[in-house]
DNA sequence: CGAACGTGTTTAGCCTCGCTAAACAAGAGT
DNA sequence: ACTCTTGTTTAGCGAGGCTAAACACGTTCG
């Protein structure tokens, strides 16, 4: 998050290539030394000091990321409590409405979808579960962003911005942090097509007594179905029950 | 998985980090610096250039991995192509079984769950996906090694020894050669309790007409339901269809 | 309460070792 | 065969990682 006083820049630049890897799929050392601005005897030795530790693998003349991250990512996931007693709760929500469910945690001021839960009729998403998300522009987000403590939520902004994908998305700090005032109030937090045009979805953050916000359930699907009284009470109302249950389930384990 | 010529050593001592931090789900600078024997100020200065790359996160006092991983591995996942087409063959094979099918692929000598379904009665497994197994002792990995040249087959016994983990496990050389033979003769692989007893598990490889192996799919269940016929023709007729479906559909896409 | 330990962090400074640049090997395409 | 590609290896300078010790700050304990 914040800068290291003594960095270890070799960390830095193998952080940087398996960065780059991650977006490029797959790629061999000249590509990734051009890429970076790095030498290529730079870029090769960090490769193959991250193959033998299993970060990286050869494929013929190209270097992709090891498997080694799903080990690692799938343990990561499941030591996190919210995962473990939020995911039968998201498919109860995804079987109840009959849209699509998601399960969203924050993490260095951005969100990453946990679970994803697809009821009969549910849209197909572009955001797949382990995607990163901004925290401003999605339903997920706002109802963590309202119960951080305001001085969190402002180094978040400080760091990624308020990127606009929509119209509708809200650009400001001011709107937004009175957009989150509302959320507060009612308890939960509705996107109106903020991050994408056609969608919908209502939010409630899962909270303890001890202030801290462990998380976010969402219900989302298209502005022709999410609407009227679904909208404003009854998908609202399963939401927060969800969201409710985890959190009762969250600190009695 | 060989040694690098030119290892750049502070990234071998961020790996040793990293897989400490898995071990032990979270920890702080000085248990990292006593189990590592490192000192407090080196550990301190890679964990605070990983946090500020994300790839650890700090709760507290402790460091744990950062979601990233999770991020980074999903990304792995799909990566391959076998998950895609593997998944829903996967799932198919527990729905006719009843039982637990898996999809299992290799990378650096072992093992790793890809994707597991359970059918009606399926058993519970302690593995999971993501989870990494060794190749000799588990049915998914001999339908693997028997399709690898047996050089590579080789190499990696070297690397990783023939642990036995049950009466059954094949830990000499010669028998588990003797055993790849017939597996490749009869198209797919039987683990009678090698694993763990009272578990037998057919499985059968996924290659392609290059003799590319790109994985293995398999169904397993307690010795008192797989016997006999199911055994002997229904399973291994059905898992090999599986993996006839997927590597046709691997060549064409 | 204050002393004694426990953290994590920061600092000074030696000397390793990571980086650069260039040469090398090994194919693929012409 | 020659010429682009790759990826890899090498020599050598000097940045910077590592060690050791001191620091700040909380907790615990006498």
């Amino acid at each position: 998050m914040t800068e290291a006083r003594n960095p270890v820049k070799s960390v830095r630049t193998t952080a940087r290539i398996l960065r780059a890897l991650k977006e490029l799929d797959s790629a061999g050392v000249t590509e990734l030394s051009e890429r970076l601005g790095l030498t290529k005897g730079t870029v090769h030795n960090h490769l193959s000091t991250l193959e033998e530790n299993e970060f990286v693998v050869r494929d013929g003349e190209k270097y992709r990321l090891g498997i080694l991250f799903f080990e690692f990512g799938e343990q990561t996931k499941r030591a996190k409590k919210i995962y473990g007693v939020g995911v039968p709760e998201v498919e109860k929500l995804a079987d109840r409405t009959d849209e699509l469910a998601s399960l969203l945690i924050e993490e260095h001021g951005r969100g990453i979808y946990l679970h994803r839960a697809r009821g009969e009729q549910a849209l197909t998403l572009d955001t797949r579960i382990g995607a990163r998300v901004y925290l401003h522009n999605t339903g997920l987000g706002k109802a963590i962003l309202a119960h951080l403590p305001r001085e969190r939520t402002e180094r978040i902004l400080d760091r990624h911005g308020l990127p606009r994908t929509t119209e509708n998305t809200i650009d400001s700090r001011d709107a937004l942090f009175e957009e989150l005032d509302r959320v507060r109030e009612r308890g939960y937090a509705i996107d109106d097509e903020e991050r994408a045009t056609g969608i919908r979805c209502v939010a409630a953050p899962v909270t303890t007594s001890d202030g801290a916000v462990h998380g976010a359930v969402s219900v989302a699907g298209p502005t022709s179905r999410i609407k009227g009284d679904r909208l404003e009470t009854a998908i609202p109302d399963l939401v927060q029950n969800a969201a409710n249950v985890i959190s009762i389930n969250l600190t009695y384990s």
